[in-house]
DNA sequence: TGATAACCGAGACGGTACGTCACGTCTTTAA
DNA sequence: TTAAAGACGTGACGTACCGTCTCGGTTATCA
């Protein structure tokens, strides 16, 4: 054992350090990755106002300078790890064969996201400030690229079955149904049952004026 | 030890502070006005999180320290602000004949407050974090004191006209209504124009299927 | 609530900031030598009272955190500062072949001491309060391993020469010497010259009664 | 009972203000005596550092305001309570019949003194800064019309009986003999016993050289 | 295989704002 | 007239977190 030989220098000055295990070695994506998991997590469990750039490292088990070194910024960090979040929301658009059922299925997924702790952190942090301006935009190029083609099939089969009125505009109808759920979350902090998606849907889709 | 000798030193060298006129005067609530104004203003202006006590304190007139008097923490200051906005958001309740009318006046009250800096910025404080916990209790519990019976009002006019289908919840069509303002003013960024109000009301009062 | 959303905020204003050119490179020994040394000035020119933490660490070309992560308190700041005096306070105590001698090489290097601007503030500064608990021990201490030898040999060489009455005590001796000193510069406020020094050195070596 | 009779008016409208006892009534010399009294206590008991002006007051049944009708300052407060000692601090000064037993009532009373907390407390003060200034002014005029005459008729009894070596200060003996007990109380911080008064005066008078 | 560059942990540092404390000033109200 | 009550301005204190920067040491890559 080469070691051995060495020890005998070695005892004189002991090492000062208890010897890092992996110190050096590049580790790139998983850093960013343990790095982002943990923010969302502090994100849902303190809230964006008490995230700690010193506890995000911490948790994730790497060093706050190379936080910084990927991310400029506290906000640039939680605007990167909101971006993530994106790849979770793939908002379920199926074809269940009518306008209620499609849409259901949608409120219904983005509902039981933001009824999770991420899904509210997420919210409030998106609704907080500046952030929503950098983030709305990437979030809005990636629905555009992503959601809008599924949201676009959906309106296009109710087209099709002959359940879109003419001139009603998809972006209002979504913007009624996710504002609702945003509303009965974020400010009503209630629960988002199913009686609250079915009554949602229930008035975007027949209206409140009886038939 | 602990503050140890701090004295015994303005013996010697006379005071030269130019003798403040009105200092000790007892001004209080003007104060409270003054400063809950210029939070509001900052609000508006720079934002929640850029928001500086001392600043606030200042463009008020007053000191740091009176201001730490009254509320104990930026955040009770921010909330006490928030809470003087109710008296500003009493939402046009007005009888216009029709269901479509008499919602028309109310959101378009609404769109106006969050059109504005103000209201953008108190709308994004409120959504923020856990302000929304307290200051959204004593929202609730002023708004079912004074604009509650108004829409109580509202959906019995619509009722007795027949425009109401039985059923429907009148919080849910708030919560539409409110929350796709909210989509588009804090989401989407984009001004709220009276074609979004006409949209909404649309989908709202007469639903997305044909008739 | 605490703390809330404080962030968000600079994603959109650019940083101004110059660039400082050595922030973050740690210092460590030249900065506390620096903070002492400066903490010991102020003490000198404008008293214990009128230090202040920001000024010293401003005089020191150091931020008034960096002060405060070594030295909890202002008056551990304080204490550190007085420790560091007695590394200048080693009296004289050199053997001139006479008693007389001897104590005023040692009495006139402490009237030294004592008749400059730090010595005074020093002075005062340990009397001023429990401080004196703290620094007394350690200076007590200090002294038992430093000047205390060199005391005991000047004892001995006047017992030697049979100059020295048995049964005095020589802790009272110093105390009579010192104390007088103190008396004469802190309560009196007189200069400390030849003639006291001379003085009390004949009281204390002849006495009051002729001989 | 008179009580009885008003019990039922004062049911209706609480009083505010839980009744001041001696509002408005002047009483001079009174508060100033019970202010000063006060300020001697907490500078014994809490020390210089931390006596505060409005716990004064408290203390002594009076408000804030009335201590800063009379002390301009905390420190001038502190100063005047230092000039009431002098008043209890008159020193023995008998005729025993001999040198030593003149010194002996003298220093020992003094070491009485400063053996007490208000003494320990008063002398920390009078060293701690500025205050000395004006302070030992005072204190010398003082003592120049009161003890300095005693001091005198000692020192005329010590010639007379021929226990006055020629050409020696009298201020330096005192300076001595009061200096040797502040080094041992205020600096080694141990008890003045009867031994080292003793002791003292042995040096004193009779010199450390044997005869 | 050995040099070199990239990367990381550790942590000191400057800076800004926070919230606290006590001083001394001044007004109001009441006796 | 005198005092109590107490709001206020002011300055300093000590703390917390951000983002910067240096250091030392390791690992992967290339000569």
């Amino acid at each position: 054992m080469a070691k051995q030989v060495r020890s005998t220098s070695s005892s004189t000055k002991a090492k000062k350090k208890p010897a890092r295990r992996d110190a050096g070695r590049p580790r790139g994506q998983p850093v960013v990755d343990a790095v982002l998991v943990h923010t969302l997590e502090e994100l849902a469990t303190t809230g964006l106002a008490s995230l700690r750039v010193d506890r995000v490292a911490k948790a994730a088990g790497v060093n706050k300078t190379s936080v910084y070194r990927r991310f400029p910024t506290r906000d640039a960090l939680v605007i990167a790890a909101l971006g993530r979040v994106h790849d979770d929301l793939s908002a379920q658009l199926v074809d269940t064969g009518s306008l209620r059922g499609d849409l259901r299925a949608m409120t219904r997924s983005i509902a039981d996201f933001l009824d999770s702790d991420v899904g509210r952190a997420v919210a409030r942090a998106v609704f907080a400030g500046p952030i929503a301006k950098d983030v709305a935009d990437a979030a809005r190029a990636q629905l555009a690229a992503r959601a809008a083609p599924a949201v676009q099939a959906l309106i296009a089969r109710a087209v099709a079955r002959g359940e879109w009125r003419v001139g009603v505009d998809p972006t209002v109808v979504l913007a009624a149904l996710v504002g609702g759920l945003l509303h009965r979350a974020l400010l009503e902090q209630q629960a988002l049952d199913d009686a609250l998606v079915e009554s949602l849907i229930d008035v975007v889709v027949t209206g409140v004026v009886p038939r």
